[in-house]
DNA sequence: ATGTGCATGTAACTGGTTACATGATTCG
DNA sequence: CGAATCATGTAACCAGTTACATGCACAT
């Protein structure tokens, strides 16, 4: 009942502010996003897509070729862009590394400053996330259990590069920022 | 009807090789891993257990004791054993963090031969991976759609770290064995 | 008496997958 | 003629989650 993650609803939803679009159309666009994501196929797109609908937070348009099936259009709606907005804002959980990619992806169509808040409540999650690694090294896992150990210092080795890309990309993004704010925004 | 990650049980009963235990003791266990991978909170251990019971690949013992439950003891058959063997011997599919995770944790009660594959074997998804991100790079992408490509970033970044600890952990394991292999361990 | 620990489980739901089903059009 | 592309969907299944249900023992 708490936060329901229900990425791929939310993610359709986000890549309909930009345009409306098909089901045929989003899938195409997931395709080229599969290496991150990976597609949804399908078989959970359009059950997706009937659910935004009936909550009402797309409308469609059918648009009738003699034919060629009917391409049904969907637009986001005000309450949809409501519920986004929502999805958008619940903090980063942890583990959820596919949501965490969506809400980036989708994150700077909304505003700068929520690009900022993600990431910062990303950095947030993961550093957590490593300290309680740390504190599992100290306490159990002796390193005859090389299993274990092997595990641990791996899952540290990808919080680590997580923490870096993300304060590095902070970094970037608020001197960007900075830059612009004095108008001096050549690129 | 490929490869059927079924990760949860299968990591069950490789816990089993060390020792047999109730779900009492397993669910403990899991919980001390949770920072890896999650307690499955016996919403799911007892159906994976009595799972694994119908397959055959474990058998279970009931320790009465008057008045509280009875302790069911779990054991792994031969059956389970090979299951496992099957389980692990799988190419590690790609995106299935956690199940490589299990797999590593595991994998050095089997055989160092075996752990090495293992890693191998990721080093290679990992690789292949980042290929397809550097290709997706290349192709799309225009700075401009900077969600997509902050995303790209971040998941090369992590990549790269990935492969990195698999090659230095790699380089370290086959040192190791070389060295045993000289009968010079000291350690 | 009350709550914490041991020890078991079930039921309903969720988010997703695979595989299948439909049907017209256009290209070789 | 047959295959690929456009375009929609359904049905069955799967692994896992949350929340609930049971019940005894022992300590406070």
């Amino acid at each position: 009942m708490v936060a329901t993650a229900v990425s791929l609803r939310y993610f359709i939803l986000g890549l309909l502010t930009q345009e409306p679009m098909s089901g045929y159309d989003i899938r195409q666009l997931l395709d080229n996003l599969s290496w991150l994501i990976g597609s949804p196929s399908c078989g959970s797109l359009y059950p997706a897509l009937r659910g935004l609908l009936d909550e009402g937070f797309v409308t469609m348009d059918v648009e009738a070729h003699q034919g060629r099936p009917p391409r049904k259009v969907y637009s986001i709606t005000e309450p949809g862009r409501n519920a986004l907005q929502g999805w958008m804002d619940q903090p980063a959980i942890r583990g959820t590394l596919k949501a965490f990619l969506m809400r980036l992806i989708l994150a700077n169509r909304f505003s700068h400053a929520g690009l900022i808040a993600h990431l910062h409540s990303r950095r947030a999650a993961v550093a957590g996330y490593r300290s309680g690694l740390e504190q599992a090294v100290v306490a159990g896992s002796q390193p005859e259990d090389s299993g274990q150990y092997l595990a641990l210092d791996y899952a540290q080795a990808i919080a680590c590069a997580e923490l870096a890309w993300l304060d590095s990309t902070l970094e970037r993004l608020s001197q960007w920022s900075r830059d612009a704010g004095k108008g001096i925004d050549r690129d």
